[in-house]
DNA sequence: TGCGTTTGATAAATCGATTTATTTGTATAT
DNA sequence: ATATACAAATAAATCGATTTATCAAACGCA
């Protein structure tokens, strides 16, 4: 177990002082006036054993990590995990990396999370937040960290964002279900007060009152558990049999739906028309036939990352916080009017 | 933005030298022989100013960072999200932080993320190893690092791992298929040396070879991008019009098989039979019905961590590596004799 | 009384870098 | 000839903890 080398190795086998070396590593020879020979000197004999300077004396000295904070509501959820992977790519391409974790949509989790990241030092925050962990959020923004929100918003704090069109989404797909002659379209949805959610469920609402439909709504509590979710679930299809379509607002209750239809042996779509947020790949191909919402998931990462970026790379305190609202993609499978 | 407060900051305001307060702190203050008095004092007054030692200079100063690192082959894979997941929530319950990353079975990249990952003074490493990244283990096993590989192993890396019975798997299934009456049965997989995929592709070879059917072996590139893995199965389903089982070596190479199978406009099972490799929720559900080889998820995750955490904790340099592998489970579905 | 031992606490060294302040020698200007 | 500026490099302070070595007071015992 060979102990690893540090500055002050490569200062004394050089024979000069450790400032030197580390004022050469920076870059900042030029500015501080050091020959170019030695310059030359140092970089080959450096790069010769192979140095690198200890990232964590570095960060207790410089106050950056050059860490990201990455919470997502659960890694194992398809649409998390495929941003997750993109906004990882384009960090580690900018020479940051990402500590992760999922928060299960739970507030104290989450600010224990806070906790832990704030303890790491990490430099920025990329949070989808549950509700009530704004106090929480404001102070890392007084404390100056950036932070970039997604996947929802949080309407008392006052930073980035990146989010989809969501009330236009779910209006113009339950607009589509209206004109294709659908007439009891029922809206399952977690119960939440979370901005994405609540700008879903109105599009749903306007759009049905525009025509004049009833609406149906049927919320769940959200739960990592499948069966939690499943049961209400088959309690509410099984009572309202004049359903003619469902429109499922998240995907973690898509297929759970799914599931609970293939079990109760619902046709799809003759018996019921199914419409979900969020695009599965399974869902181009097999049947049954599940319209979907699909949203851009390179471009929300992109964005993401972007914004992030800015912040780091810029001392743009002074810059207002912007939001960017993205549109979705309406994927049409299986259309045939009952 | 208030500057956080340090171990001096509290030792100030009460009256006592930072290394008093840093004993209490770290439960040394028995056998430091410091007075119950003053530990409840110090305790009473961190615990109101909510200090937190500042983990990088912890860090720097002990050596130990409290990071796992966390390779795996593709994060937005539903196999390995699930995993990364289980993984993370016994990791943080153990004062563990999980930093993570995908390795795309690139070889080069994941050097780099090694050094990476060492350079951050990560505790220990979790890996899901492509092939030719032995050098870099064993350079890491002789620095007494902890590694503990899954998924796979590598057979010249003397060190813990966590697979599957990948052999017996695939003699299972591909003899469920011909007593099944099957004959023609091809196995798709990717061109790889790594133990699973070879243990795998050899079941398939015993289970034929005992039956004396000809083997037809498909192998693809293994790539991110799915048109590139689509493209030749594609052109191979074509090609072999006489199959009437197709065997899919992996969820990825399963679920580009499905989407082709589904273009093409084979039916399923009457025209082909489908196995695959990795069970995904919707294979539970919809037509086609697909035979599934479950892994055991929350197992895998369970052993893995508890190897680690074991090696972290007791410094048990001494006991030799041990391997552990676990059963799959079989899941038939739409077993139609052809 | 005087010397060794135990108690309870602290001063100083350390981890490995960055950054600020200082030094030394040389060239230029007055 | 002396002050001034500049070039080139370094010594020392710093980040915030842990750990080692040290110290002062009280105690025990001959």
């Amino acid at each position: 177990m060979k102990k690893k080398l540090s500055i002050v190795n490569i200062a004394q086998s050089l024979n000069v002082s450790k400032t030197t070396v580390s004022f050469i590593l920076n870059g900042r020879a030029q500015e501080k006036r050091i020959s170019p020979e030695l310059v030359e000197r140092v970089l080959k004999y450096v790069e010769e054993v192979g140095y690198k300077p200890n990232s964590l004396a570095k960060s207790l000295r410089t106050g950056k990590s050059n860490i990201i904070g990455l919470m997502v509501e659960d890694i194992s959820n398809p649409f998390f995990a495929s941003i997750a992977r993109l906004i990882e790519d384009r960090a580690y391409k900018n020479g940051y990396k990402i500590i992760y974790c999922s928060t299960d949509n739970d507030t104290l989790k989450t600010r224990e999370l806070i906790s832990m990241f704030r303890d790491r030092h990490v430099d920025g925050y990329i949070i989808a937040p549950p509700e009530g962990i704004e106090d929480d959020i404001n102070s890392l923004l007084k404390d100056g960290m950036p932070v970039v929100l997604f996947d929802r918003h949080l309407p008392d704090v006052s930073t980035d964002f990146v989010e989809i069109d969501n009330l236009f989404s779910t209006y113009n797909a339950t607009k589509h279900l209206i004109q294709q002659g659908y007439k009891n379209i029922a809206f399952v949805t977690f119960a939440s007060g979370q901005t994405q959610m609540q700008a879903r469920l109105q599009g749903y609402y306007n759009a049905l009152n525009e025509s004049g439909y009833k609406p149906v709504v049927q919320e769940i509590v959200f739960n990592q558990n499948e069966d939690l979710i499943m049961g209400p679930l088959t309690t509410f299809l099984k009572k309202n049999k004049n359903l003619d379509a469902v429109f499922f607002g998240t995907n973690h209750v898509g297929t759970c739906g799914l599931k609970v239809i293939n079990s109760l042996g619902i046709k799809v779509p003759s018996d019921l028309a199914l419409v979900s947020f969020d695009d599965y790949d399974v869902f181009k191909l097999f049947s049954p036939p599940v319209t979907a919402i699909a949203q851009p998931i390179e471009a929300i990462a992109d964005s993401v990352i972007t914004v992030l970026l800015n912040r780091l790379n810029t001392s743009s305190q002074h810059i207002s916080s912007q939001s960017i609202i993205l549109k979705t993609d309406f994927n049409i499978r299986g259309s045939s009017k009952p």
